[in-house]
DNA sequence: CAGTGGTCTAGACCACTGA
DNA sequence: CAGTGGTCTAGACCACTGT
């Protein structure tokens, strides 16, 4: 009878599942489902929550709590470091640094980081191979405004991605999917026909609102991600 | 003086982010915590919670609790549905039935979905508008043997997404992002050119362990998925 | 076996917001 | 203004696991 806050979280789940509240349906408030379930109102309490921040149903003061009528799906993704992405795999890792400049950064960049004209940036291309096939393509540009040290790191040794991670290690990052051609830069390096469609990655870091980092990563042609949700 | 959890949580973060508490640091326990910032153990208890859900720090009984030395990045999406999508946008959404037929499942949908030969699976091909645009190819098999009246149901007009959202709305999945290049029929509904990068997603749907559908779609070439965190 | 986090409780006060 | 969820508290017991 002593009803967990997971076993409380489970029966509701039930209850939608089953059609037994339906989409939009007014699901009792805590204190009564508290009673009902022989448990605190706290423990229901955290059950909701959860199922809150699940997008399952959705909850106003007073107004009291509603199964969603257009459920939230979502889902999470890891974002891990490309060595740790392969060793998991069980892969060989290995990282090559094919260029490195040091430059003003150009229009588009310093429009998509809103960075001022002329800030200094180093511009990075390398590659990451597992169980020495191409695995990623990876276009890195890091901001030395905000960056000194990173003149001074060798990067013919460390990825970018390990020296950043180890260096910054919390920021916000916007990231966005897509796909992209291969031109006969990406071709060459990563071993696939010209105009092969490989899967990409763009993300932009901000460290207190300072853009630190841009980079893009081509993925070798039938890469995928997944996840459950 | 009296912290809420949040402002627990906001510091801790704040001493992780000042490198105060190092990668791997060992992190006061919770009642030692709860005393130097003047609350109850609970409160810590759900700062440290959220914490260890993001991903920040790891917790385990009688070790404690550490900062990350590879903090896990990950990044939740909003998964909706293509009608919602567009709207969201301000875009006019338009649909059509491409093709619809009846058949046993073929054999790379039954490995997929761990389906018996001969399950009898509903397959439509249908296009998503926006503003009149290509917007989406939409590769879609619902599996008759669970979901029987999905051959009544008229889906010249209704996406098999909304139909399927409105009849099973509760379900796990298995979703995966990767890059595909444009077929003949692709770039023809898409109207782009042979052989262009498509942004593409697939996604296995399951109700109790039971494969409900599966689906592959096709967006228009430059389409980007994107999201914080 | 002892220390740490995981969870529950009963009660309290507060914040928001619909009627 | 009254009902609902949001949060905090002080205390308790339990589950896991390193030593």
């Amino acid at each position: 009878m002593k009803a967990t806050f997971r076993d409380v979280k489970a029966d509701i789940m039930r209850k939608i599942s089953a059609g037994e509240w339906a989409p939009g349906a007014l699901i009792p408030n805590e204190m009564d489902l508290a009673e009902s379930y022989g448990c605190a109102r706290a423990t229901v309490n955290r059950a909701m929550r959860e199922l809150a921040d699940e997008g399952v149903i959705e909850r106003r003061r007073k107004a009291g709590t509603r199964v969603r009528i257009a459920p939230v799906r979502q889902a999470r993704f890891a974002i891990p470091v490309v060595r740790d992405e392969i060793e998991e795999q069980n892969g060989e890792y290995r990282y090559a640094l094919i260029s490195r400049s040091k430059d003003a950064a150009p229009g588009w960049l310093r429009a998509r980081l809103q960075l001022p004209e002329g800030t200094p940036v180093l511009h990075l291309t390398c590659m990451h191979y597992a169980d020495g096939n191409p695995y990623q393509y990876e276009d890195r540009w890091i901001n030395l405004a905000l960056l000194p040290q990173a003149e001074a790191a060798d990067f013919a040794t460390l990825g970018p991605n390990e020296w950043l991670v180890a260096t910054v290690p919390f920021s916000d990052a916007e990231i966005s999917f897509s796909a992209a051609s291969a031109d006969e830069t990406l071709a060459d390096c990563l071993s696939c026909t010209r105009g092969a469609a490989l899967f990409t990655v763009e993300r932009s870091t901000r460290l207190e609102g300072e853009a630190v980092t841009f980079v893009r990563q081509y993925f070798r042609p039938g890469h995928r991600m997944t996840t459950r949700y």
